[in-house]
DNA sequence: TCGCAGGTAGAAC
DNA sequence: GTTCTACCTGCG
């Protein structure tokens, strides 16, 4: 069945957004496991002229799956109506054509995204990747070929790394440890997630955080170990649908300092606080378009 | 082999 | 309040 909302599906997948890793990709068609209203739904989906086509396996009704895709691919977006704002900037009016139909990549799984956006932090795109996919092998639950990703109460008492595992474990051979969280590739990342996965569990409700404002929704999550303003962010636009946020990279810095300040060297903070200002409702949006401009236009390699 | 990249935590200013 | 450094791992 096709969806009749211009997306680009590729770069959508490829673009290194950190709601999820990008879908089991075969011959064009990306495919993974959802939860939809309870239920575990298989959704293949593929590119089709400008639209998404897509077929799925699971007991739910053809309108929830189309619900559940629209919101995963942000197909309610108006494009063209942001490529007219886009148009009307003289700072940002090159980039719809480098992006055409890049969406937002949401996540259908807030904590999914939590874990994973902790996992990006000074990060390759390629290893928090990898990671991500080791942890739904690992924890998650199988459904044909995909897995879903681990709730936080599943994640609350795996090991940190192979000392620990070897300790706790009746395993005898420490070489045999490979079910904990360092041997995904997380690294010194282990304990926020597992410190993360506590608090989830026992303090902070999830659903809570999408009823909340922008600013007590950020300052919330900024609680959380491994979670710094760049990965709220990320969290709040990518995992909860807050699309004022900002996030605020090392390479938005130099992109905005370029676009907007003669080059001028200008801290994270003021980049983000300039973003919001000047973006509102389209931060989140532009912030993605900036990036993905300056990779393609070639002017990620001349601010390197 | 080693230097580099990349956000956050915790300490120092 | 702002700035510095260590953190883990894969890559060149």
């Amino acid at each position: 069945m096709i969806i009749r909302k211009p997306i680009d599906l590729e770069l959508t997948q490829m673009s290194g957004q950190t709601s999820q890793p990008p879908w089991g990709e075969v011959e064009g068609t990306f495919s993974n496991v959802v939860d939809v209203n309870g239920s575990p739904v298989i959704f293949n989906v593929r590119q089709s002229g400008e639209f998404l086509d897509f077929d799925f396996e699971g007991n739910v009704s053809q309108n929830e799956a189309v619900s559940k895709l629209s919101y995963i691919f942000d197909l309610d977006f108006d494009l063209d109506k942001f490529y007219k704002y886009l148009g009307n900037h003289a700072e940002l009016s090159e980039m719809s054509k480098f992006c055409n139909g890049l969406r937002l990549f949401l996540a259908p799984d807030p904590f999914e995204c939590i874990i994973s956006s902790i996992c990006s932090a000074n990060n390759s795109i390629k290893r928090w990747t990898k990671s991500i996919s080791d942890i739904k092998h690992n924890w998650g639950n199988q459904y044909g070929d995909y897995y879903t990703f681990p709730q936080s109460n599943d994640l609350l008492n795996v090991y940190l790394d192979d000392e620990e595992e070897f300790d706790l474990s009746n395993i005898s051979d420490i070489g045999c440890c490979t079910n904990n969280l360092k041997n995904c590739g997380v690294g010194y990342r282990a304990p926020y997630m597992r410190k993360a996965s506590e608090l989830f569990t026992d303090e902070i409700d999830l659903q809570d955080i999408s009823q909340m404002n922008y600013d007590e929704a950020f300052e919330t999550i900024l609680k959380v170990p491994g979670v710094g303003p760049k990965v709220a962010d990320c969290i709040l636009l990518y995992g909860f649908n807050f699309r004022e946020a900002f996030p605020s990279d090392v390479w938005i810095k130099r992109i905005v300092s370029y676009l907007y300040f003669d080059g001028k060297d200008i801290s994270v903070a003021k980049v983000r606080d300039f973003g919001m200002e000047e973006f509102g409702e389209n931060a989140g949006y532009v912030q993605l378009y900036m990036f993905h401009y300056a990779r393609k236009s070639g002017l990620m390699s001349k601010l390197k």
